[in-house]
DNA sequence: TGAACACATGAACGAGTCTTCATTTGTTCC
DNA sequence: GGAACAAATGAAGACTCGTTCATGTGTTCA
């Protein structure tokens, strides 16, 4: 908090421009967001950078697949993992992810949601 | 524009939770947004209700698999449709759903993102 | 009732995803 | 150099997902 970016950002977020370009990017990254294993990571990451091992842990993830899915989220410019002897420390790529993570909790809890999603 | 809530919002998002609880609910939903067809449908809805055929039409899906889609996006509580004759009107079922929309395009078109998204 | 339109549904196929196991690369300290 | 720790990687398997094709349900109008 206390940063102006986020009154432009509710005036410029009025208007939702969903060209084909964009909407490829828009849909591959929110899937970095719909897994409990990355929203898990992303949410633990939020409150602080943490090295790959101790994060695994406090996400109850094995360490092999913990590393996938910081590779993904790396990939896509969410996270970025920086060494510090032997270990790399990840954190947060930017503001807007923190954001994004925000609105989206936020959001999601307040919706009325139906009771059935697996009715495939 | 022009309604209180989004202040509100803006507050209480700052605390990210996430349970165990949340978190299945929040990466279902999330889910939802993450698919090119689904964003595009979400996407014409915010602009007004539209009745299922005309949907289809306007973002270039088979009327199968718009249905498809729009069931799985009801029984997640983020559409409703209503008879109207003998169509059915789709809708945005929320406020909530319109800002989410927003929120994740405004911030994911800001995000200095990754080239590789196919690095696996 | 029957034809035409609007939408929903089920089955099935190809593609993508997430995890696990085993191995490899990189770093520190003796 | 060698042992021990930290992280990344590749392959494989089970699972999920999104589309298409064919069919079924519901509504309007003649």
């Amino acid at each position: 908090m206390g940063h102006g970016a986020a009154t432009t950002a509710q005036d410029a977020a009025a208007r939702v421009r969903l060209d084909a370009d964009n909407v490829a990017k828009v849909a591959t990254t929110l899937q970095a967001l719909s897994t409990p294993s990355r929203l898990l990571i992303l949410a633990r990451l939020r409150e602080g950078p943490l090295p790959a091992t101790e994060l695994a842990a406090e996400v109850g993830m094995e360490q092999s697949a913990c590393s996938h899915q910081l590779r993904l989220l790396r990939n896509l410019g969410l996270v970025v993992g920086e060494r510090r002897g032997r270990s790399v420390v990840y954190a947060l790529h930017d503001d807007h992810v923190a954001e994004l993570l925000d609105q989206a909790v936020f959001h999601v809890e307040h919706l009325r949601l139906g009771i059935s999603d697996a009715a495939e």
